[in-house]
RNA sequence: GCUGCUGUAGCUCAGAGGUAGAGCACUCCCUUGGUAAGGGAGAGGUCGAGAGUUCAAUUCUCUCCAGCAGCACCA
């Protein structure tokens, strides 16, 4: 028998028989390594301890003290074994694929009766059950037609689909947890007893189409977290519990910001302090995209069916689109893109190169009929405002725009604490518009730019618009989530569809290229996202309530008035509270609408003209002068471009 | 749009085949209180909408609308 030569971490290397299996190597190591191993890395591939080793190779042994691994073989197990519970309680369900996930895994399944939530608890008790049987988990190799027969006969449709859809020069491997059995292409652990029972919780049951298609079946998807330990679950509960605190609906009603109608799904109805908010942003943006030279226009909400032709909207997105018949028989549609309206702001004038680049800004309200199932709070509605530009310029300008405009965004998203940004580069989709040679420009141009820049960037094949290829960028928050906002957008199409040109240096017509872009993306979605990323404590500049200024007797109430004009007077968003309630009661209440500033005034501050100062998540209160204050006041509300 | 769940006062929720309840919020009164709920009284609901079953429906059935979780979608 041939010899082969392992390599392990450390740099030792050790002969074995060829063919022999990283269990065996584990148990020539250590009785307690084999008893602990989990699974192993050979040449960089995650391996089952069953799995035959067949030519010299690095190895690692891994035991459950390897988190990556822990996590995918727990998971991985969980979702088998989750299967079989079901399988045991239901027997005519049928079972489909169920794959680790991100803290977690899912399994979908095929049975008439829905699951419900107390089912759950039924199926977490049999897993738990299987767990401590502790049997083991077997391996083979199969052939297709002994594998397809398998599951034809089992009445399993599904598998016999996945197995169909494999390469046929690809092996099939069925594992047995215990006897029950699933194909897999693994690893998996050595037994379900190697799964720690404590440390997985089933979370909910959904619905999920058949291979991701909304024109085949839909399943019942069951979805488990699951970790290395209790401890390790319990953290990542404690997350979601914070998530949840931080969720934009509950404190967008806390904090009196807004609500939605049944007359108006996913359009928001704007209340006071959550318009100031919307303004101060669209404040921030209009300053700063004048300092980049944009110029801002308004188009019309509402155009003719024959604009949306043109653009290629009305064949590609009639279905979401609010349409308008007038009384005059027209056919109109609320604009769902900023875009074509800016084609018509270029185009009524002859241009010259001299003009470009041209940046037209727009704070443009959108209407786009989102599918029902997909509406959520402030992140995703129905109409919503955009900080949509278009920059006009010459092909040889393009790169450079495309950095201006990266620049621009990050330096944005720092003002806002974002300092985690990240980009995905999605390229052209099987179903566009014009030609090859345009589509390779404009990838090369937003390539070049992020190279250039030095951003770190994930590609998505076939993932662009129909007209061309895009950025999105992607900011993490506070605790961890990403949040897709701005996005950066080549179009060689939009202005060859409306025939826009510029006149060159040396006196012909041309085409001129368009960069599509928004930067916050959506200021509803923004708002959302500032509201969850601050668990609704924005900093100060930004805070739509500032500061309430509280007696704490009647007599202050003249007082609280002076200080209240003094403080809008400075343009800090002030108001009074001369209610006859106890201060405690009046500072509850403002701390839980997250009011970052609130001043008490009794006989005191009326006599020394001064303020009691609380700040926002402090007990200690400080007395400061009314002056003084004022002043420090004055600079937290201003926004971070102007300070 | 699809699957499942939900819809009772401004908010959070209880309730039952015989036309409704709590706490908070709201209004008024007492209280002038020093940094996260002082006390009392009062007002407030076509029980999401429509149809059906029934002597009787807010409760049961169906349809629709909206919300929630996920899937699909996201110019």
């Amino acid at each position: 028998m041939a010899t082969i030569s392992l390599t392990f971490p450390d740099g030792n290397k050790r002969d074995y028989d060829a063919g022999i299996t990283a269990a065996a190597v584990a148990e020539s190591i250590s009785k307690s390594l084999s008893k602990k191993a989990i699974s192993a890395t050979v040449n960089g591939a995650h391996w089952d301890l069953q799995w035959p080793i067949d030519a010299d190779a690095d190895i690692a042994i891994h035991t459950m003290a390897d988190e990556a691994q822990a996590n995918e073989l727990v998971r991985h197990d969980l979702a088998h074994i989750m299967a079989r519970a079901v399988q045991e309680i239901w027997p005519d369900t049928k079972v489909t694929i169920g794959p680790v996930i991100d803290n977690g895994w899912y399994y979908d399944f095929d049975r008439k009766e829905p699951f419900t939530p107390e089912d759950l608890g039924v199926i977490e008790k049999k897993m738990k059950e299987i767990i401590n049987k502790r049997e083991p988990v077997t391996t083979e190799v199969w052939d297709r037609d002994r594998a397809i027969q398998h599951y034809t006969d089992n009445g399993e449709p599904y598998k016999v689909e996945l197995i169909e859809s494999i390469p046929g020069d690809e092996p099939l491997r069925m594992y047995w947890h215990g006897d029950w059995q699933d194909l897999c292409r693994g690893p998996h652990l050595q037994h379900t007893g190697q799964v720690p029972a404590d440390a997985f919780k089933l979370m909910n049951v959904a619905g999920a189409y058949w291979r991701g298609d909304s024109d085949r079946p839909m399943l019942q998807r069951i979805y488990g977290v699951a970790f290395t330990g209790k401890e390790k679950l319990k953290a990542h509960l404690n997350f979601l519990e914070e998530a949840e605190k931080r969720d934009h609906r509950r404190l967008g009603r806390e904090m009196g910001l807004f609500h939605f109608e049944e007359v108006a799904p996913g359009s928001v109805f704007w209340h006071p302090p959550g318009w100031r908010l919307f303004q101060t942003l669209i404040g921030y943006m209009r300053r700063r995209q004048e300092t980049a030279g944009y110029v801002e226009v308004n188009s019309p909400d509402i155009m003719d069916r024959a604009l949306w032709e043109t653009s290629g909207h009305w064949f590609n997105y009639m279905d979401n689109m609010f349409l308008a018949k007038t009384h005059d028989d027209r056919d109109y549609a609320l604009k769902p893109m900023n875009c074509p309206g800016h084609m018509m702001i270029y185009n009524h004038s002859l241009r010259s190169y001299r003009e470009l680049p041209m940046k037209i800004a727009e704070f443009g309200k959108v209407h786009r009929y989102e599918p029902s199932g997909a509406l959520h709070g402030l992140l995703r509605v129905r109409s919503f405002t955009q900080d949509d530009a278009h920059i006009y310029c010459t092909p040889e300008q393009l790169t450079e725009e495309c950095l201006k405009v990266n620049d621009l965004i990050l330096s944005i998203y720092k003002d806002f604490g974002f300092e985690n940004v990240h980009v995905k580069l999605s390229t052209r989709p099987e179903n566009r518009i014009g030609s090859d040679e345009s589509w390779d420009l404009s990838e090369g141009a937003l390539k070049t730019a992020l190279d250039r820049a030095g951003m770190d960037y994930t590609i998505f094949e076939g993932e662009g618009a129909f007209y061309g290829p895009k950025l999105e960028y992607v900011l993490r928050d506070a605790i961890g989530r990403d949040w897709q906002c701005g996005t950066l957008q080549v179009d060689y199409n939009l202005p060859e569809r409306f025939g826009s040109t510029y006149v060159t240096q040396s006196g012909e017509k041309a085409a001129p290229v368009m960069l599509h872009r928004a930067l916050f993306g959506s200021l509803e979605r923004f708002t959302g996202i500032l509201i969850e990323n601050f668990a609704g404590r924005l900093p100060f500049w930004l805070a739509p309530r500032q500061v309430v200024v509280a007696s704490i007797t009647s007599e202050a109430d003249d007082y609280v008035y002076e200080v209240v004009d003094m403080l809008k007077a400075a343009g800090v968003q002030a108001e009074a509270d001369i209610r006859n309630e106890k201060i405690n009661y009046k500072v509850r209440e403002h701390s839980l609408a997250k009011v970052p500033v609130i001043l008490a005034v009794g006989h005191r501050e009326v006599e020394e003209r001064t303020v009691s100062v609380r700040r926002l998540g402090e007990k200690q209160t400080s007395v400061q002068s009314l002056d003084s204050f004022l002043e420090t006041a004055i600079a937290d509300a201003t926004a971070p471009d102007l300070r």
